[in-house]
DNA sequence: GCGAAAAGGTTGGACTTCCAACAATCAGGG
DNA sequence: CCCTGATTGTTGGAAGTCCAACCTTTTCGC
């Protein structure tokens, strides 16, 4: 075998070692830096700067509840409504989402995806995938049950 | 006294269901309710809302390591360089942070906290200590040192 | 029914954040 | 030395986000 090139570990960029201090042992430090690798990671796969992953939640949450009100997907997405009134401002000017009425209630307007909006969805959910996947090999499949388990948690103990 | 108008009866309150679809696995998902339930109750735990989350982080950065740069401190925060630019401003302005020269590069500045900024980021650290253990609460002692390993790999394996 | 309270959505303002472009400074090769 | 490229930090612009205030509509107690 030849040793042709040696591999990068021995790369001698300077990095200055940064000391966490208590940080070291905060959860949300660690969800906040987690959070901030996974989006960015994802962002960087979609490539289009207008569907971040905030809009892709908010057009997956559409599309598993045909008609949903902007209210409720406030509360499913954990975004204010005001952000929600103008992101999907911006994905029925796109032609992505229709804001139809609701009968029943003429305060609240109806939520669907467009033929377009399903789509682009679908385009997507296969970046996603991909992406879920790529986490899914860093933590092992155990891990990542271990994880949505203690997300979970988190997530509904905090309400 | 004014009239005392009975409180509503207690109804049911009908939050409707929200299929979450495939969202339901995926990890990325999760981090960022996750953090943002972790983030909203740190903030209201501390109640200043200039001082946030974003700005406990910082202190606490640069409380370990005294003289740091606003490079390594971006690279560590894990926020771009431009956004801590404002953010130390508003500090230095608020008397929390000196950005001193270091004379061995004439590009960098030198950060350090005032002993204001110390007291501050004490009575930060008590809020953020209780919040972690809020945090601990909910997912076990066992559960935080999995969480913490999982959320560390997932950041060091997206860089 | 009536009136007050609650709920859905919008608006305006203030912040935060990123990115791209830039000026100043440093480092290395020729 | 000098030129080129890399690094540090700032600026300007755009987007995202929350909160508080507000309007409209619905609900509920009386």
């Amino acid at each position: 075998m030849p040793k042709a090139t040696r591999p990068r570990k021995d790369r001698v960029t300077p990095v200055p070692v940064v000391r966490l201090g208590p940080l070291e042992d905060f959860i949300g430090f660690h969800l906040r830096l987690a959070q901030e690798a996974s989006f960015r990671a994802f962002a960087q796969r979609v490539g289009d700067r207008r569907l971040r992953p905030s809009r892709f939640a908010i057009m997956a949450l559409i599309a598993e509840n045909p008609g949903i009100t902007q209210t409720a997907l406030s509360r499913a997405s954990a975004r204010d409504k005001s952000t929600l009134t103008t992101a999907l401002d911006d994905l029925v000017v796109r032609g992505l989402v229709l804001r139809g009425r609701a009968p029943e209630d003429r305060r609240s307007y109806a939520l669907m995806l467009t033929a377009r909006g399903r789509q682009v969805l679908a385009r997507l959910m296969t970046h996603a995938a991909a992406h879920d996947r790529q986490l899914d090999e860093l933590v092992g499949p155990a891990g990542k049950l271990a994880l949505l388990r203690l997300l979970r948690r988190i997530i509904g103990g905090l309400d």
